[in-house]
DNA sequence: GTCTATACTGAGATAGAC
DNA sequence: GTCTATCTCAGTATAGAC
C-alpha cells in the first residue's frame, strides 16, 4: 500500500468519524492528507470505494475475532452449543475492543450504521459471519420462532448502533470503560432476547 | 399556510424517507413539489429549517399524545406509578400509530435519527417530554442507578430508530403490523429495563 | 406577500498532460 | 502515479416581476 493510500484511510477515518460520511468532502480530506484530489479517484475510484476499503481494514480483523470468540464460545458449549450470552459477547465485544488502539473507528461505525452506509458492505463482507450468529442464537433459543428472532437481532444492532454513538446526549450518564460498556449491552441484550413472546414480565421490581 | 409550503413539506417527507436528508437535494423536492427553487428559502430559510416544520407538524401531534398516554398510566398506576410497561408502550406506540395515516413519516424519523439529524430537532423541541419520561423510569425502577438508566434509555432508543427503519435486511423476518411490533419492542426492552446489573440472567430457557 | 430568474460557492467526478 | 483543469450538480442568496 502506498503512503498516499495511507493517508487517505487515516485521514478520512479521522474526519469522518467526527462529522459523518456524507458531511465529510474529498476536498477536506485531501486538505488534511495533503495530497491531491483526484488522487482519490485514482487509488479508491471513487468516496463510496474509499469508505468500503476504510471499513473493512479495520472490520476484517473484528469479525475474524468475532468469530473466533464464538468458536471458543460452542467449543466450551459443548452438546448444549454456546450460550446466549457467550454469543452476544462474541459479536458486541469485539467490535468495541478496537477503541484500544483506534477509538474514533468505532464512533465512524455508528456513523455509518445510522447514515445507512453500512448496508452494503454487510451484504458485500459480512454474510457468513450474519449466518454463523444467526444459526448459533437459533440453537441458544430453541423456543424462540424466526420472525421474532429476526426482529430481536434488529434490536441488538440498534442498542450496538446506539452505544457506538457514544454516551447519551442528556448530563444522565457516564462515559463507561469498555468493559463495562460491554457488560451493559450484554445484560441488556440477553434479558430481551430471554422474554417470553405474548406474556410480558408483569412482576413488579422487589 | 399557503399551497406552496404544503406541496414543499409533501415532497420533501416523500423523497426524504426514501433517501434520507443529506441525498434528498432540494432540486429534486422543488421539481417533484412543481415550484420554484427559491420558494424553498423564501418560506423556510434553509434546507434544515424546511426539515424542522416537516418533523415537527407530525412529531408535535405524537409527543403530545405520548403525553397523553402517560399522564393514563399514571393516573391508572395510582400512588405506585406507572408501570414500566405502560411508560415503554407510551413512548413507543405514538411514533408508530403514525403509520396509518402517515407511513413514510415513521421510515424519515428511523433516518434522521440515524443521519444524527434528530439530535438539534430533539433538544430544541423534545425537552419536556425527555424529562417527563425519564423521571417516570425513574420511578418505575428505583433500583437501577442513574447512570445505568440514562444507558437504557439510550438503548431503547437504538431499538426504536432500528424499528422505524423497517423490517431486518436478511430473508428471516416478517413486516408484522404496527400493533405487533409495539408488542415486540415493548417486550425486548422492558425485559433489558429490568435486567438485574451485575448479575447476567443465567436461566436456561426451560 | 409571493414567486421567478439567475448567479455564487463548493461538492464529487473525470480527462488528459506530465 | 500524480497534478491541472474542467464538468455537473448541490445548497444558498438576491434582484426584481407580479
Amino acid at each position: 500500500m502506498t503512503e498516499t493510500r495511507q493517508k487517505l484511510l487515516d485521514a478520512a477515518e479521522r474526519l469522518m468519524s467526527q462529522n459523518g460520511y456524507a458531511a465529510t468532502s474529498l476536498r477536506q480530506i485531501i486538505a488534511d492528507a495533503g495530497v491531491n484530489l483526484a488522487s482519490v479517484h485514482y487509488h479508491f475510484g471513487s468516496k463510496e470505494e474509499l469508505l468500503d476499503e476504510l471499513v473493512m481494514r479495520r472490520a476484517g480483523p473484528v469479525n475474524e475475532e468475532r468469530m473466533a470468540m464464538l468458536d471458543r464460545a460452542e467449543a466450551e458449549g459443548g452438546a448444549r452449543g454456546a450460550s446466549l450470552e457467550r454469543i452476544l459477547e462474541a459479536f458486541l465485544a469485539p467490535a468495541f475492543y478496537v477503541r484500544a488502539t483506534h477509538p474514533q473507528f468505532v464512533k465512524l461505525m455508528g456513523r455509518l450504521y445510522g447514515e445507512g452506509m453500512m448496508g452494503l458492505i454487510v451484504r458485500k463482507h459480512f454474510s457468513p459471519l450474519v449466518v454463523r450468529f444467526q444459526a448459533a442464537l437459533r440453537r441458544a433459543l430453541p423456543d424462540l420462532d424466526e420472525q421474532e428472532l429476526g426482529w430481536r437481532i434488529h434490536f441488538m444492532i440498534g442498542v450496538m448502533v446506539r452505544a457506538m454513538f457514544g454516551p447519551p446526549d442528556g448530563l444522565y450518564a457516564d462515559d463507561p470503560s469498555t468493559e463495562a460498556l460491554i457488560e451493559r449491552m450484554v445484560t441488556f441484550v440477553s434479558a430481551g432476547f430471554r422474554a417470553r413472546v405474548g406474556q410480558r414480565e408483569r412482576v413488579e421490581v422487589d
